[in-house]
RNA sequence: GCGCCUGUAGCUCAGUCGGAUAGAGCACCCGCCUUCUAAGCGGGUUGUCGCAGGUUCGAUUCCUGCCAGGCGCGCCA
């Protein structure tokens, strides 16, 4: 069923066709209506006659008065105005622009999803903490954005695998074993080493769960330490991100890009395209062929792997794998990697406009009682995703950390995440669902029916909260498109609060349910079903974002 | 030096393809619960959209330069 504005636009679309004689100029194959920010400017408008000024040579209240007259015969409009330079403003018969309520209730949870990225298989690759240690704030902005674009990029049909990358090689890996060592057998850590009581922890633990560790030597008790210490914290990463609702398709080891071959067969892919040579005993990929500052080292002159090694097969991994879009999602210190990632697809051959996203997450901080929190006993430098969680809740947390688009620093206060008031958009928008579901606790009580399968007079919501929120339930399926494809899911908390004021607003303003002993008649009935239609885009949205949608608070 | 991000109300921040009088919450003042959840609603006050140019019917939005803050520029990972 496709929505009001959009058979709107076809039939605006329409009639440019037809005016195409008078307009002597190219006119647009697509057209989408803005709502306008003042409600005396109508349900939608659009300043298309604007845009033809120019090209067509003719006034654009001309023009806009052409498109009025054609468009004031539709069964869809009540009234069509031009105002100003020329905009056109539409005013939606009340049966046309509620229809969407019935489409709503019909569709249920689906409401809102679309086909849009139909087809395309999206990688997506978030967190990736190394396996040394608990995740930090930092991690915890990407565990509740990733998740949440992951939720919205499916909605948009794009076939979607969450990705976690473990960094489980190399020097970082050496020095975690000897630190646990270190700490087991009471000898000083090693230099750079890690420094957290979480190390003591896993220390203890290994000796109690693998004795035998203590009569290793040298090298071997090394890895031994690292082995198990290895498992247990990335068994702890899991766990915590499970509690927190954000589970992974995929938890790739880096170490598997070097079993069975892989990297050379990766390196080899990338030579038959030409961009890799060999100097001063070293292998390069000549990555400023496509725009990077420098050069990249992957086989080191020791003969070594050097980190970029790895990203290039890892790469060569995902699209091996089928992935067509490979969304990457990098701390704002990790920003110089972006040039050399979208180098290294288009070395292989990609386009990396197309093949490659890159998010850059800006710093977290945490404020409680007016101060900044920097220090943690249990990790020694950090806060941790556990403790964030411990302090505010799963729901809290996630909501706010979605909420703001990740270029964005952003400061958490621990104080107002815990408030229960309009400061703290969660419960603001969970208090709106609570809400809805107990007038439709009572409307069920007084046996008002309302849902997909109830004979509703529409024409009857004609109040100017109703039509508010009527209209804008109807835009978000283009809030969640949009989302999609900016890869922005912050713009789903940003409409659901809107919908929530809209929807208390109404609520304020328009009874819901007979008075007293009256009886139910059908503007009950019509409202009930707003309500259910409201509670429902309600859930959905909260849904893509990974908070409860409570039915009491 | 080069590159990326940021600069919008007293505070925290929104503001896809350029659109009409630049928004929300907080803070401050005043109202609304003897009927659906007051964790709510209504009203009032708040701006050189960092600065200066340019593009055009129109710029917070696009381009250039500058100022301020954050971050990055290893055969480290």
């Amino acid at each position: 069923m496709s929505s009001p504005q959009e058979e709107l636009s076809a039939a605006i679309l329409a009639i440019l066709g037809d005016l195409r004689d008078f307009l002597q100029c190219p006119v647009p194959d697509s057209l989408t209506l803005e709502r306008p920010k003042n409600r005396d400017h109508g349900d939608y408008a659009t300043s298309i006659a604007l845009a033809l000024a120019k090209p067509s040579g003719k006034s654009p209240r001309e023009i806009a008065s052409r498109i009025q007259a054609a468009l004031a015969t539709s069964s869809l409009v009540a009234a069509v105005d031009i105002a100003g330079p020329g905009f056109i403003n539409i005013t939606l018969a009340s049966s046309g622009q509620a229809s969407v309520i019935a489409a709503i209730l019909n569709d249920g949870s689906r409401y809102g999803h679309s086909n849009t990225m139909a087809g395309v298989k999206v990688n997506l690759e978030f967190i990736s903490a190394n396996p040394t240690g608990p995740l930090h704030l930092g991690h915890t902005r990407w565990a509740a954005v990733g998740d949440s674009l992951g939720r919205v990029l499916s909605a948009a049909g794009a076939q979607v695998a969450r990705e976690f990358y473990i960094n489980d090689r190399g020097n970082q890996m050496e020095l975690f074993g000897a630190s646990i060592r270190a700490v087991a057998l009471g000898i000083e850590r090693p230099a750079d080493g890690y420094l957290g009581e979480y190390i003591v922890d896993l220390a203890t633990q290994v000796v109690a769960q693998h004795p035998q560790v203590l009569q290793l030597e040298g090298q071997e008790s090394i890895a031994a330490f690292r082995d198990y210490g290895y498992a247990l914290q990335l068994k702890q990463q899991q766990d915590v991100l499970d509690a927190f609702g954000t589970h992974f398709d995929i938890w790739f080891s880096e170490k598997s890009l070097y079993e069975n071959d892989f990297f050379n067969h990766s390196l080899q892919r990338l030579r038959d395209h030409g961009h890799v040579y060999e100097k001063e005993g070293a292998t390069w990929m000549r990555t400023t062929d496509f725009g990077d500052d420098k050069d990249r080292v992957m086989l080191k002159s020791d003969g070594s792997f050097a980190y970029f090694a790895s990203d290039s097969a890892y790469y060569i991994s995902k699209r091996e794998r089928g992935f067509d879009i490979c969304i990457y999602m990098l701390g704002a210190d990790h920003h110089g990697y972006v040039g050399r990632l979208k180098a290294l697809a288009a070395c292989a051959g990609d386009d990396p406009e197309y093949n490659i996203h890159v998010l850059i997450g800006q710093m977290v901080k945490i404020m409680e009682g007016g101060q900044e929190l920097k220090l943690s006993k249990r990790a020694g430098t950090i806060i941790t995703l556990e403790e964030l969680v411990e302090k505010v809740g799963v729901d809290a947390a996630r909501y706010t950390l979605v909420r703001y688009p990740v270029d964005t620093p952003m400061v958490m206060d621990v104080d107002i995440l815990r408030s229960h008031t309009n400061e703290n958009p969660v419960y603001y928008v969970q208090y709106a669902h609570a809400r809805i579901c107990a007038v439709l606790r009572n409307a069920a009580e007084l046996g008002i029916s309302f849902g997909s399968d109830v004979d509703v007079d529409y024409e009857l919501l004609s109040h100017p909260r109703e039509r508010e929120l009527i209209g804008l339930l109807a835009e978000f399926p283009r809030i969640v498109a949009g989302a999609a494809q900016l890869r922005e899911p912050h713009r789903i908390s940003r409409y659901v609060e809107e919908l929530a004021g809209v929807y208390h607003r109404f609520y304020n303003d328009c009874r819901v349910l007979p008075m007293g002993e009256d009886p139910a008649q059908a503007i009950h009935t019509s409202r009930a079903n707003l309500c259910q239609a409201t509670s429902q885009v309600v859930a959905n949205a909260l849904a893509l974002l990974g908070v409860r949608a409570p039915e009491r608070m």
